[in-house]
DNA sequence: CGTTTTACTTTGTAATGCAAAGCTAATTTG
DNA sequence: CAAATTAGCTTTGCATTACAAAGTAAAACG
């Protein structure tokens, strides 16, 4: 009991959903717009094209990054001064493997919805057999 | 002109990602545990048994069904008093569609996400021509 | 030399999340 | 039958967060 990082413990909601992996720190608009943006480029982004691409004011952004550096999942270089200040952002190792555990819980909740929605007796005609994907299937079309 | 409900403005983010589309009354852990729950009883949740399910506690369940009311995603009906308060929480029409619409610009930007994630150049295998994006180089030390 | 531009940072305010405490009325208990 | 307890929510207060307006710094321009 001294050292563990969380005690686990299945929930209902844990149970039946993925909510504990729904980490705050990506599950915001304007971060999961950076993010997604973001892990696409493994040389990373610098402020002004992240401005850009996510449609973000200069505080907004700053503030936005600022979260994900202080909790390591990006880092930053920065170079010049002044006018001339450049602020290179790039995801770290650990930032990816987050996010990628992110996105993973988002699918089973999303999975879980979709089946949830229109799944039930809503219109009619149940679909007599459901498809193996309860899961962790991707989905995808 | 005189009478859109919002001017759509395709800015750099909403034209790649969907981020207009999420809702921030359905992206909320919480409430998203809620909507999931919900969802797919077309009978409706009275509050105990959303509150055992979502593992919220009292007030925390209370203040995000007020806000899902509110926004008419929900609707409740109240019966009995005191220590035999029922209140039975359901889904709108207005609701499941509102959902359903996030649900879809969440996988929208989730399937962007993954493709992003593990598509580019993430283990090895560098592709070797670099894009022309040289002019904001990170400077290097 | 001073005004403008670029590239961020800081600050102030409003909104939100959360759980502890509170409220109301039906039961149970002495 | 009065007091205590229980059940089912609501309200309150605090801490965190999001957001954009204003601020800072240095180079470029006239």
């Amino acid at each position: 009991m001294a050292k563990g990082k969380s005690n686990k413990i299945k929930t209902a909601a844990s149970a039946r959903l993925a909510l504990d992996d729904i980490d705050r720190v990506f599950h915001e608009k304007a971060r999961l717009g950076i993010m997604t943006t973001i892990v696409g480029s493994q040389d990373g982004m610098n402020f002004n094209e992240l401005k850009e691409l996510c449609d973000l004011t200069d505080g907004n952004l700053n503030r936005h990054l600022k979260v994900l550096v202080d909790t390591s999942v990006l880092s930053v270089r920065k170079t010049g001064q002044g006018r001339n200040t450049n602020s290179h952002y790039k995801l770290t190792a650990k930032g990816r493997k987050a996010f990628e555990k992110y996105l993973s819980a988002l699918e089973a909740i999303l999975n879980a919805a979709k089946q949830s929605a229109d799944g039930p007796v809503s219109k009619m005609a149940k679909r007599s057999a459901k498809r193996g994907d309860d899961g962790l299937a991707p989905a995808t079309s």
